[in-house]
DNA sequence: CTGTTAGCGCGTTCAT
DNA sequence: ATGAACGCGCTAACAG
């Protein structure tokens, strides 16, 4: 063996990212003066200014954002947790977020909870552990815990499903109104057993959708038949099986108001199986518009929300609470929109889908 | 001895997140201390390994990502970088390196490069900055620069789509020979001409997609005619504008091969607004499978893509590369799987879709 | 206006 | 086996 030549790794030099002190030396300042440059934080002479950040371009300085987040205690960063990430309807809420976030100049990270309350409270550790600036989350529970982040002074704002008993803002959609509409116009088109299929009880989504299909019936006076209603997981799989059950359990609803855009493509291949046709034998409408709504045949009624803007207003909330810690806490909701497509039309109506 | 016990501010306001010296002056030891049982380092009696465990765990301790990740140079972090977020492919893609990532302990962030390619090179930045132990990446473009990444010994693999003159592992679906399989299957399915619809020539995806596509036409004696090629974004309003386009300029093909999934839901929204049968006037086949492909009226025959498997094989070679730097570049090329349905059923065959 | 100093919370030598 | 001391890169205080 050679006598050791004890120097580091001679590997092809890793150009070990330049340093603030890097930064300071090549342009002749302290650290202190880079800093202050770079953040807009004091005053420096306009020379020095110009000269530190010429320097930080050449050099290809970025700040390392570990030691900024020890430093200041925060993180420029957002951490989202949704539920379900293979839902278009979170990643396009997500999208929102992120446009929005982005001219806050923050970045966001997303996490991915997957219905799972463990798997969530893990996320929201790691959002802890790592100084994040602010938490939006699509709850996998109402009864999800957020007073670890309330109490250490982290933002949070919750979307689409409500927290018990928490202070939070959030932004929602007016999920009675609009199921309540839903259903009305299935019962409209001359249906007279409207079934429902919706989430299950830990998502108050899922049960103010139910109240709102509850409600139209009520309000058409309809009384409600346990036997039309199942729960299911908000799943593709759910709702296929919630239609198998409910056609085997022989409750033959003569339509259906499925509870959210998975659980729709779910029943739309359940009935197909079934050989029931839609919307002559049953009508369906679901919740939330998706991208393959207008491809199925027939093409699906839904109330669609407003996805981007849901998430856009969260990001609003929460740069606003950031800002102002003491800020009130706020409740935004927003309206869905039926669209009345092909899968409701009446029953009667020649719908020529068999040209 | 203990002297100078520094006493800090006794806030019940605000529970600051407990201190590893916190623990330590709990358990009555040093901070080194507690940094050793927790990490499993270094030699520690097993009486006071417990009582630091069990004291971490009564002040519900968890370690600063931020101060960890300065002082080891390197987060437990994965940075995934897809390039639509929007695509149920990614996402599920990135569901398989998630779920293997836990298994190594290791958290995902995911980031959102919208195909675009200086916002993908701001989240390479960041990945950077923030000192993460690994990045997985669908490049916006062939040229992607992973460079910065490569040199500062992050370990990466490129997942979808390759990336040019870079020594980094991949995991790629044989491209060229399914886009062959399934235009081979039009043809046998009588179709005289097959258009190809695919995306841009910065990705590697559309370009071998492309050529298997000319590969089986040349298979099978078939000139190719440029009139029936187009390239678009691989998004759903590129699918649609390329049918318009195709059989507006009189092409008039008789079946086509669609290189994504995206831009086959815009394909058959456009076939159905020209009110083109299909498959009676046109066959259809997409790349990737949807979990609307069967919902649709004909459901769609896909090449299907192993997308959990392609996330999970990430994940491993990344672990592999993290663990042993030096490991040399891999490959893995995963295989497509046709999947017919009815949209490419044979033009003569009864498929009584107007039953 | 600018430089110097002192930590943020952690892992890691060095001594014992 | 254990603790004291140091420093990762940065910014907030304090001098000047």
């Amino acid at each position: 063996m050679l006598a050791g030549v004890t120097s580091r790794p001679q590997q092809p030099r890793s150009p070990a990212a330049a340093n603030i002190t890097d930064v300071a030396r090549a342009a002749g300042v302290s650290s202190a003066t880079v800093s202050r440059v770079l953040n807009g934080s004091g005053t420096v002479s306009p020379e020095r200014a110009a000269r530190v950040r010429q320097v930080a371009q050449e050099l290809r300085y970025h700040p390392s954002g570990p030691a900024r987040a020890l430093r200041t205690r925060v993180a420029d960063v957002w951490t989202v947790i949704v539920a379900d990430i293979e839902n278009p309807f979170f990643t396009s809420v997500v999208r929102g977020i992120e446009d929005a976030a982005r001219e806050h100049g923050c970045r966001v990270v997303l996490c991915n909870s997957d219905e799972d309350q463990d798997r969530e409270a893990e996320y929201i550790e790691v959002a802890l552990a790592e100084n994040v600036s602010g938490v939006v989350i699509a709850a996998a529970s109402e009864r999800t815990s957020l007073t670890a982040l309330i109490s250490r002074g982290v933002p949070v704002v919750a979307i689409d499903r409500r927290v018990a008993n928490q202070q939070v803002s959030c932004v929602l959609v007016d999920n009675r109104a609009s199921a309540g509409q839903a259903t009305a116009h299935l019962l409209e088109t001359g249906r007279q057993r409207v079934g429902c299929i919706t989430g299950p009880p830990q998502l108050t989504t899922a049960n103010e959708r139910l109240d709102g299909y509850l409600g139209a019936l009520a309000a058409a006076g309809i009384p409600a038949d346990p036997a039309l209603v199942r729960r299911a997981d908000f799943r593709p799989g759910g709702g296929y099986a919630a239609v198998r059950d409910l056609f085997g359990a022989g409750a033959a609803p003569d339509a259906l108001f499925v509870a959210n855009n998975q659980m729709t493509a779910g029943a739309l291949s359940a009935l197909r199986d079934l050989r029931i046709d839609v919307p002559a034998q049953v009508g369906v409408v679901g919740f939330d518009d998706a991208p393959w709504a207008t491809l199925t045949r027939p093409q699906v009624s839904v109330v669609a929300q407003p996805t981007r803007e849901l998430g856009r207003r969260a990001a609003i909330l929460l740069a606003e609470a950031r800002r102002d810690p003491a800020a009130p806490r706020q409740e935004v909701i927003l309206r869905g929109q039926l669209i009345i497509r092909e899968s409701s039309a009446p029953r009667g109506a020649g719908t020529s889908l068999a040209s």
